[in-house]
DNA sequence: GCCGTTTTCGGCCCGACTGTTTTCAGTCG
């Protein structure tokens, strides 16, 4: 049975090959939005499938609900291989070479009737792209470079590596003389798990000035594309960054439009042109007549279009102008909310730092309940405690607890091994003398869908745990989380009333946001921890809320928000 | 190919930049 990703990966090269073989581009735009639609539904395709309620999908009609049914039906889809009869497969391919697209591909392969990656770049090399209609010398060392780019990059870059890299371009940029204003836009001011490139936009006079010094950044192998506003380059390791400079007066809508996503964007143009305006990135204009209105902040944009300011995190046409429409908007989670940070190690198995010197950098970062939860016996890589060692690590959290007063409170914790047959790494005799459980999956995460699901659902069912950690057992950007009916263990979770994780590292994230978020729908209570394993880590802290606002999360959804009393009340009540 | 609180037909964002051109096509975001 195919899943989502395998479905939107279909439909993505439907759109692909289309568009090489020159469909009309609604057509190809249509195949990319079920696509898009499909990576991002909560729920399997093929359980709306057996419903009979494909067609419920956004951007699902009759043709494409069509193509599911046989895609799930018999895994294959005759249009697909009539598709590529026309265009070969291989094609799709040269679409990720940056600087070639749809058209010269299509020139290209019949003129020379090439297909391999490999082919275009000896034709390249040999000379032989430059005599075609439209393209010269500069088109077939663009190639070249765009091939060898290709080599370089590896897929979309973590947010955890965008962020702190944008930072630094950015507090480069804020000492150009003239700049009044930097910051990220794109992807990353929404804070999505990946970005593609770092984009980046600066109020300032004029322009040349910080043109001369984003192209100059340290770092930088060459120069994409330089102009007035718009200036693109490429770092040696192949992470791009784009910067746009506009007049401060201009910066709100600038920003705005830079932020996308451009579904949100297009939703609200249309909000504007039921307004009589149009919206760029350097204004809205009156549509009848002459007329412009400039604004210098997202705030004066939105209120223009009679909207409250739209958290960037929500911006993703997931029906947060509906809600902002109706002043529905959630009053999203936000970092200082956080009083607790619930999954922590420490030297007694894997941490780099003792208890006392991990709950004084948590105390030092406003946090006023930290549990250590070193790692069970069972996860032999991360010196998982024994059983009998708890008894030490209890006596010493007492005796630190007097040092610490009422500094931070220290609770003694586990995070358990979920073993390969979904039995726990302690037995409940034992859970139940702990202050705090945490149960997660770490080993055997390719096991077949039902067993996984079933795995976990024990734990969520243990009336001992407290916590299910980084649920799906993801990696990013290399490792694909377990294949979890995800929507059977929320409802359990909804039952059982244990707290599903966000896990705030970067490298996880996970709960993503389009679970947290249905997970919320399902009266699921969320746990947001950092899983430090030194002092820095806690500093991660802010990626696991971003993920909790992308999720549409507030502080009531989230059991760190709870005062301490509350969550002790909790922890007790629930055994 | 999808979609509809004006529409079941006619929309579906549009401007910047580059390269190959003498006014524009292709790509990108």
């Amino acid at each position: 049975m195919m899943n989502n990703r395998q479905l939107a990966d279909t439909f993505t090269l439907i759109a692909n090959l289309c568009e090489i073989k020159g469909e009309v581009i609604y057509v190809i735009l249509a195949y990319r939005k079920a696509a898009e639609n499909l990576m991002t539904l909560p729920r399997e395709a093929s359980e709306y499938w057996k419903e009979g309620k494909l067609r419920e999908i956004p951007g699902v009609g009759k043709a494409i609900a069509e193509k599911i049914d046989e895609l799930l039906q018999t895994g294959k889809l005759g249009f697909l291989e009539n598709l590529k009869s026309e265009v070969p497969e291989s094609l799709a391919g040269w679409l990720q070479v940056p600087g070639l697209g749809p058209k010269k591909i299509a020139l290209i392969w019949k003129t020379l009737n090439i297909t391999a990656l490999t082919e275009l770049e000896a034709a390249a090399k040999d000379g032989k792209l430059r005599d075609l209609p439209g393209m010269g010398a500069k088109s077939e060392t663009a190639i070249l470079e765009g091939i060898a780019s290709l080599a370089r990059r590896s897929g979309r870059l973590p947010l955890g590596r965008a962020y702190p890299l944008a930072q630094e371009i950015i507090s480069v940029l804020k000492g150009v003389k003239g700049v009044v204003a930097a910051e990220s836009a794109g992807s990353l001011r929404r804070m999505r798990s990946t970005v593609g490139d770092l984009d980046i936009l600066v109020a300032a006079k004029d322009s040349p000035a910080v043109m001369e010094a984003f192209v100059n950044l340290k770092g930088v192998s060459r120069v994409l594309g330089k102009g007035e506003t718009k200036a693109s380059i490429e770092f040696m390791n192949g992470v791009r960054a784009q910067l746009w400079v506009h007049a401060p007066e201009k910066f709100g809508t600038a920003l705005q439009y830079a932020t996308g996503s451009k579904d949100h964007n297009v939703a609200l143009r249309q909000i504007a042109l039921d307004k009589g305006l149009s919206l760029s990135e350097h204004s809205l204009t009156k549509t009848n007549g002459k007329g412009e209105i400039l604004c210098a902040t997202e705030e004066e944009v939105y209120k223009t279009l009679g909207l409250p300011w739209i958290p960037p995190e929500l911006r993703e046409d997931r029906g947060e102008v509906a809600a902002a429409k109706a002043n529905k908007l959630p009053k999203l989670i936000q970092v200082k909310d956080i009083k607790s940070n619930l999954q922590t190690h420490s030297t007694w198995s894997d941490g780099a730092l003792s208890m006392l010197d991990m709950a004084r950098a948590a105390a030092k970062r406003g946090i006023k309940v930290i549990a250590f939860t070193d790692h069970s016996v069972g996860l032999a890589v991360a010196n998982g405690m024994k059983m009998e060692d708890h008894k030490k690590q209890a006596a010493e959290i007492k005796k630190i607890q007097k040092q610490l007063g009422d500094e931070i409170l220290v609770l003694h914790a586990s995070e358990v091994e979920i073993k390969a047959d979904g039995s726990l790494d302690y037995p409940d005799e034992f859970l139940a003398t702990l202050d705090l459980v945490v149960a997660s999956l770490h080993t055997s995460l390719r096991q077949p869908r039902e067993k996984v699901t079933e795995r976990l659902l024990k734990a969520v069912r243990n009336p001992h745990v407290d916590i299910i950690g980084h649920p799906t057992g993801r990696e990013i950007p290399d490792r694909e989380g377990a294949d979890l009916d995800m929507e059977v263990i929320l409802k359990a979770a909804a039952e059982s009333g244990v707290a599903m994780e966000i896990n705030a590292h970067p490298s996880r994230l996970d709960l993503d946001d389009v679970f947290a978020r249905r997970a919320k729908e399902l009266g699921v209570l969320l746990s947001i921890n950092t899983d430090a394993h030194s002092e820095e880590d806690l500093d991660m802290l802010h990626y696991g809320v971003a993920v909790a606002r992308r999720a549409w999360l507030e502080p009531k959804d989230v059991i760190n928000t709870w005062p301490a009393k509350k969550l002790l009340d909790w922890l007790k009540k629930r055994g």
